[in-house]
DNA sequence: TGTTAGCACTCATCCTCATCGAGTGCTAAC
DNA sequence: GTTAGCACTCGATGAGGATGAGTGCTAACA
């Protein structure tokens, strides 16, 4: 647990398959028959919660071992840190170590059945017609199939680049700015407007902005773009900077739909009421999710185990994150949240499917790239 | 349970004060010791969860009283059916028929402190930048003052009159429509447009549904108002058409902001997970909120005590809304849900205050009634 | 040398049973 | 009408014992 892999989280780059392995040297020490019997642990552990024995392990596995031969291997895998003892004489429970290890075996194979799939699909491609609807439909397949809570980042505008910016007088003093991006995403929100612009002058504002922004990105208009123009502009070039500033700093701000946070109630090691109380408190606050989404936002998947989680209250819990595409460029994430004894494999395999199926409708969505 | 008043819910027209009473003409038997000593059990209930007994209100009241003679008492008010006995020998706990008699008489006399009044105003004055923000605000500082669950009713717009409607062409195909009305409420959503009008057309084509449709409502506009223009419009008009039904149609959607539902697990009465899992699926899922928010938006304050909620899961909490104005017409509602032990005067009276605060705030924002 | 059977031991869980005490209802006295 | 007294009820608490799943160790076996 104090070993120096508490912080290394699995992340495979673009290429599947070349996983940055993070438990350390260790598992080379693994023969095969120990890595079987780990395995078969974790599956049991996965399914019912409680500590598995040797006689289990024996009778359930077709490795046709005597449980007191399980036991001697289990004995050395309690002493490699893999597995743990609740009490003398409980079962075992697999470490966080043993889940890691497994996870990085599971990065490359995991598979969905043929009926999970056509479920996906089906719950998707059913409401495309509303851009924002597909991130909140995402996030409601995602926890069903699942059945563990689900989070979707939906896109951050100010790194794409711009292809219209409207402004539309909504009372005196302020105004919705609307962005559209060239991956289509459109986003708003309610801005103050400086008192030196007239309401009527907003459109003719929008149509400049567009014009001079058009293919930046948002983020580089106010800094880099914008200072360029200011002879330009005219004389309302500081309260139009005054503006962009605004509509910048409401748009960074990333949004994160999450659906089933009470899914955590079904799994027994949430039914002490405090420990539900402080993830479900964290859920709702979003703050931390909003951080591990992000962060995850350039690896194609990221898995954090436990107390790889830097956030106290998620520590006995799993985040698994995929990254999405637009116009063949990462755009935002989603993941799920799970007890540690989650199942990797089948949340690994749906995450990468959903990935799959989320950037193909954005993409025939927004038609064009 | 099953009498008369078991549909008939709390609500004071405009005149605070002018209680339509829900409790039948029981409470005329009820002589003033009797009131008493009902409100003194409710108030212990309220704070303690625990069954009351006799011996506890003959000390804690200033009536000088014996527990004997406070037995008797309990004996009739338990006959009347305004008091339970869990079992024998336990305290008794105040039915619903109690709760309702109680805040029927609170109903105008609930008091806030300064203190809680100078933290509500000081936590909603903060961030009056914008418009949903203030709604979400508002929602927040709700449930943090009466660490129960609260709810905003985001105003509806169809019902409305429309200053404004603007299209902005987001994507091939697809279109984002803002909505301005006269009470300064914005809203959008994302529609899909008909083939048969081009992207560059949109914008002549909100002019045209702002200067035909200024001043009426959303609603009015798609049945009465534009058969009558057809003849005006021209070849578009069944295009037009299309998209002002669905225009209506996405805006018509009401959204409620949910803060603070994870301040239920506090309660001893949600210690059993499944009962929290079935509160907290509820408030997740909405559409019961929602309709318990849309039924209250006439009447100035409402209280639904346990099994008046005609949803099943919510049938041992309580929900109590307020509405509130702006331009000097009800335009939405707020609510606070708890236990049915909710501490019904704190949460009336800010309810009462923060709907005045509310409108106050929205009436100065948008400046013009 | 690896595998297995046997056995003593541990310890959480479950059940039972007795005790405790808060609270009631009733009766009789004030 | 009010109160003191008392028997009675019944959930909560906790101790003690049985149960059984599971371990670790040792010795025998292939």
């Amino acid at each position: 647990m104090e070993d120096a892999n508490e912080k290394s989280i699995t992340r495979i780059d673009s290429k599947i398959g070349s996983v940055e392995s993070a438990a350390g040297g260790s598992n080379a020490l693994l023969d095969i028959r120990k890595m079987r019997i780990l395995e078969a642990i974790i599956d049991d552990y996965i399914l019912t919660a409680s500590p598995v024995g040797s006689r289990t392990i024996s009778k359930r596995s077709d490795m046709g071992l005597s449980p007191a031969t399980i036991r001697n291997e289990m004995s050395d895998l309690t002493e490699l840190g893999f597995l743990e003892q609740p009490h003398t004489s409980a079962g075992r429970v697999p470490s966080e170590k043993a889940y890691r290890l497994y996870v990085n075996r599971l990065m490359d194979s995991a598979q969905l059945t043929d009926d999970e799939m056509e479920y996906i699909r089906r719950h998707l491609d059913n409401r495309v017609s509303e851009v924002n609807a597909v991130f909140r439909e995402t996030a409601k397949v995602l926890s069903e199939v699942t059945n563990y809570t689900s989070v979707v980042l939906v896109p951050q505008l100010s790194s794409m680049r711009i292809r219209r910016i409207s402004l539309i007088p909504v009372s005196e003093g302020t105004a919705l700015a609307v962005v559209v991006t060239n991956t289509g995403v459109a986003k708003n929100s309610t801005i103050s407007i400086p008192d030196s612009i007239r309401p009527e002058d907003l459109d003719k504002i929008s149509r400049m902005m567009t014009e001079k922004l058009e293919g930046h990105r948002l983020s580089d208009a106010v800094c880099t773009v914008l200072p360029m123009l200011r002879s330009e502009i005219g004389e309302q070039a500081d309260a139009v900077a005054d503006m962009l500033t605004k509509i910048e700093k409401s748009m960074s701000e990333q949004d994160v739909e999450v659906v089933g946070a009470t899914n955590i109630l079904d799994y027994p090691e949430y039914s002490d009421v405090s420990k539900a109380r402080s993830f479900l408190a964290q859920v709702e606050d979003g703050e931390y999710l909003r951080e591990v989404m992000s962060d995850a936002s350039d690896v194609e998947m990221s898995v954090r185990i436990g107390t790889e989680n830097s956030n106290p209250d998620m520590q006995d819990c799993s985040v698994v994150t995929v990254t999405y595409k637009a116009g063949g460029k990462n755009i935002g994430s989603l993941g799920v949240i799970g007890p540690t004894r989650m199942d990797y494999g089948k949340v690994m395999a749906v995450l990468k499917y959903m990935s799959k199926s989320l950037s193909d409708i954005l993409s025939k969505m927004l038609g064009d790239k």
